[in-house]
DNA sequence: TGGACAAACTAACACGTGTTAGTTACTTGA
DNA sequence: TCAAGTAACTAACACGTGTTAGTTTGTCCA
């Protein structure tokens, strides 16, 4: 391979015809007739070459780059909590068929000027998928009222949105029921993430709203903030446990933080489920084959990126998306980490 | 934010400038002394008019696109792996520092035309990083040989590769000798993927020489090969302790199927570790959190990424790469999921 | 015979930028 | 006074592509 590139001038030198031509041929376009003979010499020329347009000089043409960026506002998020590689999975297989790119951009917590709006300023994509969007994300707003195409993993309510959420309400009320029947009464929480992150704070509503439903309270001393990793899972089950030992069950913010939790009882002498019942979100692929096999609400990752990356496509071929706002229902699924209250 | 952009000319116009004034201010060239009073004029239109410059048509004039490309060969082993995001948020924090982007490429196992083959052609990314490099990839050393700026997570023994590489030997050599002093002799082992794949293939090598040197065989018949998943893990302990109910301590080929392990032991009624002993590997950020907490062998994701990262950059900036094969070596941790055999 | 028409192709522009070579206007030393 | 120099700027090209508006050649019908 030569670093110097073959461009279509040299494919159209080597053939005996003019660079249009060459264009003509390879994009199959329809503007003009090309002999059939010609067509053939074209492309064995090309393909002897090893001919490949190049990206810059196309995107600037057609003003299409075929890129599309995957936003993750939490990088720190990304090492701990085994749901967005799911989500990756997901959009990935759908743009790799499409044969679109992606441009993974992870941000810390510090704000400057909103790094994916520089993305989109610089047309470096086409596209965007926002994962966790922020209801005070003010650049956002803008963003989706200016019609730039942008799909959340998550949702904001913004009357423009397009998005695909996974809310809680189905998978954590039949949750709730199974505690409470099997005789839980003191409960605990530990969010995935402290107060502010959008995701956490309903999937927390929520849960208060469904304990209320039968009659039990969430104390505030019942809560105890992770923040997305087993480690913080762990920590915060130690002060829990400590501020309120009458507890008896748990719902963890996701499953990484169900493993922290249950290694914590463990330190402290509780056994899950005979002592404590846990819960945890996701279903995580590890879930069903750690020990115990965790009692857990399934939202589907891989699900959610492939009907987000969807959206999008339609969306960047001008087609209307069918769903503005898609919801996954989630879904509880009893396993091993919950038992009847002793 | 209107969609019609705004193009340097229009900045120049607005100044009362030229377009090439506009591009030396803004680039800080130094190509032309430009005065005082328009350099500051031309950057306050530019700031308030929203400029950004097209990167398309700043790739196509210099070549350089500030973008570079991670392969991920297994797109399977990405939704179940936990070592893979370390790596890319250790990927992650360079390339932000240094405004470059990340185009992230997972490809399934089907090979076509190679995917990265195509992206380097046209002109796509400046460099490469690539994941879990085969030994018998054609393309791959094509690519090495043709002086493209590419970096291997892994290695592939090329004498002109630059790799970033964590050789399981200290680490592990630390961990056989713990399990012998602990008086295991029937060991058992799970790959974290079936043979083939190279950083697994030389781990296995790698335990069967260190074994070896305490007069321990592996046999085949101890050896049940897992898929990188908790399942894998699951499923392959199933199998081993079925064909060598004697073993009594199992090295896991990572950590997340190490859960797996430690779940199918307990499915089996065997506890780790008074009856087990389980070592896992890589020291996954909950690994030291979870039930019994890992007894394990450290290699640093992020650092590994970080490394890579930077040794790709200062390659891009012409610079000698100053340790073309780096290796971090690995490191025994013990904890709890160890024990004295009974 | 000649004009109309289609087939097969090409010249030339535009996309938005960075940069080289060149052009003014103004100072300055002899 | 004037050639030389310098500060401040600009015209014009090149990057590699897609596409529009032609141009040439040949055929066919009246």
């Amino acid at each position: 391979m030569t670093r110097s590139r073959v461009t279509s001038h040299d494919v159209a030198r080597a053939a005996g015809v003019s660079r249009t031509t060459v264009s003509i041929v390879l994009n199959r376009s329809t503007s003009a007739v090309i002999g059939d003979d010609t067509r053939k010499r074209v492309e064995a020329v090309a393909a002897d070459l090893g001919y490949r347009p190049n990206s810059a000089a196309r995107m600037l043409k057609s003003g299409v780059t075929e890129t599309v960026g995957l936003v993750v506002t939490e990088s720190r998020s990304l090492s701990v909590d085994g749901y967005i590689p799911l989500l990756f999975n997901g959009v990935g297989s759908v743009l790799r068929r499409k044969g679109y790119h992606l441009l993974l951009e992870t941000l810390s917590r510090t704000r400057g000027k909103n790094p994916y709006t520089d993305l989109v300023e610089s047309r470096r994509i086409d596209g965007l998928l926002l994962l966790s969007p922020r209801k005070d994300d003010a650049d956002l707003i803008e963003l989706i009222e200016s019609d730039f195409p942008i799909v959340l993993l998550g949702s904001i309510g913004h009357p423009k949105e397009i998005s695909v959420d996974t809310p809680s309400t189905e998978g954590l009320r039949d949750a709730v029921a199974h505690i409470v029947e099997q005789g839980h009464r003191k409960i605990g929480t530990i969010p995935f993430s402290p107060p502010g992150f959008s995701a956490a704070d309903m999937r927390l509503a929520n849960l208060r709203s469904l304990l209320s439903d039968h009659a039990i309270p969430l104390d505030e001393n019942a809560i105890a903030y992770g923040d997305f990793s087993a480690e913080s899972g762990f920590k915060a089950t130690i002060d829990l446990m400590m501020a309120r030992p009458d507890i008896t069950a748990i719902f963890a913010g996701n499953d990484t933080i169900a493993l922290g939790v249950i290694g914590a009882l463990a330190k402290l002498g509780l056994a899950v489920p005979r002592d404590v019942s846990v819960v945890g979100f996701d279903d995580l692929p590890f879930a069903a084959y750690v020990p115990p096999a965790l009692t857990t609400v399934r939202i589907d990752g891989m699900q959610q990126g492939r009907c987000a990356a969807d959206a999008l496509m339609s969306r960047l071929k001008g087609k209307p998306v069918a769903e503005p706002r898609q919801k996954f229902t989630s879904v509880f699924i009893q396993r091993e980490s919950t038992a009847p209250m002793r």
